[in-house]
DNA sequence: GCCGTTTTCGGCCCGACTGTTTTCAGTCG
């Protein structure tokens, strides 16, 4: 049976190849309803009917029957239909920076050009700039745009950017004029990746405080300069977008550049229900322009019937009807957060010993810690073998009895075997306080196999957690295949929790996965996966993701106190 | 292609910057 992310990326696909037809509205409403498969909480096996599919936002008959024909037959007539038309390899052509719809098809149809290097081959032959609406500019901005496109695609890892983030803030808060700078875009919204790093910079003279800001040091390339916004590009390919407000425009240029895109439009559609206008500089009326609000994000909100909605949910996926409807759900905090799982010491391949580890955990305010070593007998690299793991649970213990201030906990990262078992003896299971079970090898198998060897491992009464559920490494590797609404139900029900792994690579489950686990009823472990002392300052990572998937304090294992957690 | 407590047809968010153009299209945020 097609997953719900293959019919999702099918629908994304057709949206891309009708965009390269200068199809209009059509790749929103193919992009809206893959987001909706993508996101729905609905099994593939409910998604049967045309009935359960229409009743579904964004989907209408047309697209329902070909979900259908897509269940039915693993394929899509008209996809294939689409393919003839359009050459795969012109989807790259728009994912240049200045080249979108329109150039890609003229492009194609004055000069054949169907791929990036076709495209740069025309460019270095000077055979752009003839063509109408084109010129030697735009011809040496695509070939820039193509050496760039080689030599940084991708998006950057939240937790790898995060001193980049600040030391930005520094240079530009030091500049004369500069009033205040706060981060928005993806990064304010906690999301794992960026594209980029989104700056408003609060200034009442914003033509002296560009001029500095692209006479930094730290600026490889000057992208756009104009007297509103700025984009520069700094270290390592990174992207910098800036826009300028003054005061009374400062909560809707906040809540403009924070976003999401999504969330914009949206709120952006209620303002035009309302007879109103929503846009960065503050909402209006429809017909006298005269500004209603603007300087706070919470009366732009309130304006709107709203309640402010934190940064972290804001991408349109009911955050906006719950916000008219005052059922915000209160989100977990940093405070709600008493103990840490999942840390890794010396003993595997850590980088601080237990106590050191104890200690950094009780000074960061945490009640409690489980040791989670790795387990050794699968090959997993410095893994504990089970006579290390029983030494290794005297030394927690001794640790323990020794130092104030902070509860140890035993526990192991476990390895689950291909078929579902664990690499340690299960009379130490037993004995262990946390048990995380984790897949580190196999990850090619079937979708069946690997959904069966988590059930099978969850089905063990000591596993306590089962870590990185998904597998992803991010910007490296995509999840392995597994049927997660089944393993969330069979979880749900034998109360094994799912961890939230906070380290910055992972984040996994990620936000969108936490909020089915909890519309599954499951509990979630954040585990910092440290380590090193230095990587507890993830856990903000892996609460804000936890926020992004609308975990409450009782959702989240780490909100109870060390005596509530009955292991 | 989807949608509708003002609509079943006619909208679909709104603005800044660039490069090309003699008044604005295209792209991007
Ligand atoms: N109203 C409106 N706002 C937009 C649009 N595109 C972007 N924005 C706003 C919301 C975005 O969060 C913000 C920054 O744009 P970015 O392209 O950097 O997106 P964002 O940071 O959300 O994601 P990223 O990780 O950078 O890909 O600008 C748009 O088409 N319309
Ligand atoms: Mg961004
Ligand atoms: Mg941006
Ligand atoms: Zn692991």
């Amino acid at each position: 049976m097609t997953s719900k992310n293959e019919i999702a990326r099918i629908l994304h696909e057709i949206a891309d190849l009708l965009e390269l037809q200068d199809v209009a509205f059509k790749p929103r409403a193919y992009r809206a309803a893959a987001r909706q498969v993508r996101t729905t909480s609905k099994g593939t096996d409910e998604l049967d009917s045309l009935e359960v599919l229409t009743a579904m936002d964004g989907i209408g008959e047309s697209i329902g029957k070909k979900i259908l024909e897509i269940i039915e037959t693993g394929s899509l007539d008209y996809l294939e239909s689409l393919r003839k038309k359009v050459p795969g390899t012109m989807v790259e052509l728009v994912k240049l920076n200045g080249v979108g719809p329109k150039t890609a098809i003229k492009l194609r149809r004055e000069l054949g050009i169907t791929s990036i290097d076709q495209l740069e081959n025309a460019a270095r032959d000077g055979k752009l700039r003839d063509l109408d609406g084109l010129g030697k500019k735009t011809e040496q901005n695509i070939i820039d745009a193509i050496d760039f496109f080689r030599a940084h695609q991708g998006r950057s890892i939240t937790g790898h950017v995060m001193d980049v983030v600040t030391k930005l803030k520094e240079n530009f808060s030091s500049i004369e004029g500069v009033d205040d700078v706060v981060i928005a875009g993806s990064y304010r919204r906690g999301r794992a990746t960026v594209g980029d790093l989104d700056y408003v910079i609060l200034s009442s003279n914003p033509a002296i405080v560009n001029e500095s800001v692209i006479n930094l040091n730290i600026v490889s390339k000057v992208r756009a300069a104009g007297k509103k916004k700025t984009s520069i590009i700094i270290e390592q390919g990174l992207q910098v977008d800036i826009r300028y407000f003054t005061l009374e425009s400062y909560g809707a240029a906040l809540l403009y550049f924070t976003g999401s895109k999504n969330h914009n439009v949206k709120l952006r559609k209620v303002a035009i229900d309302k007879g109103l206008k929503l846009n960065e500089f503050g909402l209006h009326d429809g017909e006298t322009q005269e500004r209603i609000a603007g300087r706070t994000e919470k009366e732009v909100y309130g304006a709107l019937g709203m309640e402010w909605i934190t940064p972290e949910i804001r991408e349109d996926r009911g955050e906006v009807e719950a916000a008219m409807e005052g059922r915000l759900p209160e989100l977990v905090t940093r405070e709600n957060i008493k103990g840490m799982f999942h840390v890794h010491t010396s003993w595997s391949e850590g980088n601080d010993t237990i106590q050191e580890m104890a200690v950094a955990c009780r000074d960061a305010g945490y009640e409690y810690v489980a040791i989670c070593d790795h387990a050794g007998s699968l090959g997993i690299a410095g893994g504990l073998m089970d006579d290390e793991i029983r030494d290794q649970i005297n030394k927690i213990h001794d640790v323990d009895t020794k130092l104030d201030g902070i509860t140890l906990l035993t526990g192991i990262e476990a390895n689950i075997d291909s078929e579902g078992h664990l690499d340690v003896q299960q009379e130490i299971l037993d004995d262990l306080d946390v048990v995380v079970a984790s897949i580190h090898t196999g990850f090619n198998q079937s979708r069946e196999k690997i959904t069966e060897r988590i059930l099978t491992a969850m089905a063990n009464d000591a596993v306590t957690i089962i870590g990185h559920p998904t597998g992803r490494l991010l910007t490296k590797r995509d999840s392995y295949d597994i049927d997660l609404d089944k393993v969330f139900e069979r979880a749900a029900g034998l109360g094994t929790w799912m961890e939230l792994n906070a380290y910055p690579t992972r984040l996994d489950l990620s936000g969108s996965n936490c909020m089915k686990a909890k519309r599954a009823g499951c509990t979630i472990a954040i585990g910092s996966d440290a380590h090193d002392i230095a990587h507890l300052r993830y856990m903000t990572l892996g609460i804000k993701t936890a926020r992004r998937g609308w975990l409450e304090p009782g959702n989240v294992a780490n909100t109870k106190g060390v005596d509530e957690l009955s292991l």
